[in-house]
DNA sequence: AACAGAAATTTGGTATACCAAATACGATTA
DNA sequence: TAATCGTATTTGGTATACCAAATTTCTGTT
């Protein structure tokens, strides 16, 4: 029955909640009715909510209720700060140590996010998204670093899916990602990381954007 | 009562036990037992758990006990590469970050440790020097890129023990260390940069030593 | 004696009950 | 009427009870 432990399965479904609002930031995550909600007891959705809290999603307070984390643009900003040295180092690993069936598994998922472009659930695509960029880190051969980054990733994936809201940025992502991965498959470790850090630059200019355009409402 | 909450306290038990080696790595940490050796009960010593398994000291198995984390060479060393992506990252924005205050500050933190050397426990002139390097990633005013610094600090903080055996080492620490903290006070970054390099290079060198002489007993 | 299978035990996962701190609300009094 | 104190309620923290998967042990058969 479980193809995934309970509380995986709760931190799954709130995470999607949040990321797709109806979850708002600030907003009480009472345990008790959550839990009651989603018709399993407390014990699972506590460590749900850890689960979250770790991830950044959620922010725990001593004896409170946890609510939705709402960061700061200064806070996001610091999180792309260590991706982006989390990232590089990732990616100049990878150059090194990636396999040429992991080059074209990789590039196999870019063409695959090319081809649905459009014609799936934003978030999915964003999911799409980050498995790219986690396959990479992978690809270091790195365990501790590639579990790390990911770790960073999903905490940016709030920001990152609201700030992807310019209709332009879409193209520019894609043409981002090609670079990326022309590199990554020259094994040019210079060149990519100089590729990932504009991949990066222009998430930190997306996010700012969408932080200046909500504080001017 | 309560400085802290139940399960940090049972945490930072667990996690004292584990680094001085009383729960020795490959260990089960059956959580009834050791629950009711603490006379707490199950619910916050699984959560002290799932605390020690996100630092990695602790090993979580589906359905079957956790384990004190007996890492490998390999899993030490990419640890320490991803320490050295954040401690790197974390010297040149604290050169260019840090008050002045931080730097006499920490200057005093290091004078500190000369003074104390050779007149202390091993276990506290270590705590000292975890608490310089942290200092200064503290000083980059990167929240996010401090507390995920220290994290990997602590993660390492058993493999730095056990590998400081060497006399020598000491003395050496101390010159890299001043080479550092040189380096900071002229708010250098590429000559930190390069200093940091040295020590964490140093470090993995150590650790190598240790495990080298470990598997030929 | 060796092996297979079943029952008992161990142990983590989950549900629920109890408690204490914090908060909200209401009654009493000035 | 307003302020304040006390009580009821809410809610997270902790303890315990129950369950199911996995392991071990025991037993009966070959």
């Amino acid at each position: 029955m479980n193809d995934k432990a309970l509380p995986d399965q709760i931190a799954d479904k709130l995470r999607r909640d949040i990321l797709k609002g109806a979850l708002a930031p600030g907003q009480q995550i009472k345990e008790r009715d959550h839990a009651t909600d989603l018709d399993v007891s407390r014990t699972p959705m506590r460590e749900a909510i850890r689960i979250l809290a770790k991830e950044g999603l959620v922010l725990l307070r001593p004896s409170r209720s946890p609510i939705v984390a709402d960061p700061s643009f200064e806070e996001i900003s610091d999180v792309i700060e260590v991706l982006t040295a989390l990232e590089l180092r990732s990616g100049a690993l990878a150059c090194q140590n990636a396999t040429e069936e992991d080059i074209t598994r990789i590039q196999a998922m870019q063409d695959h996010m090319d081809s649905c472009q459009g014609k799936i659930d934003r978030i999915d695509f964003f999911e799409l998204d980050m498995e790219f960029h986690m396959a990479i880190a992978a690809a270091s051969k790195n365990a501790v670093l590639a579990e790390t980054h990911s770790a960073f990733v999903r905490r940016l994936w709030r920001a990152r899916y609201l700030s992807a809201s310019r209709k332009d940025s879409s193209d520019r992502v894609k043409r981002q990602h090609h670079d990326i991965m022309q590199a990554f498959s020259d094994r040019d470790p210079e060149v990519m990381c100089a590729k990932i850090s504009v991949h990066l630059d222009a998430l930190l200019e997306n996010v700012r954007d969408k932080y200046a355009k909500e504080s001017e409402v």
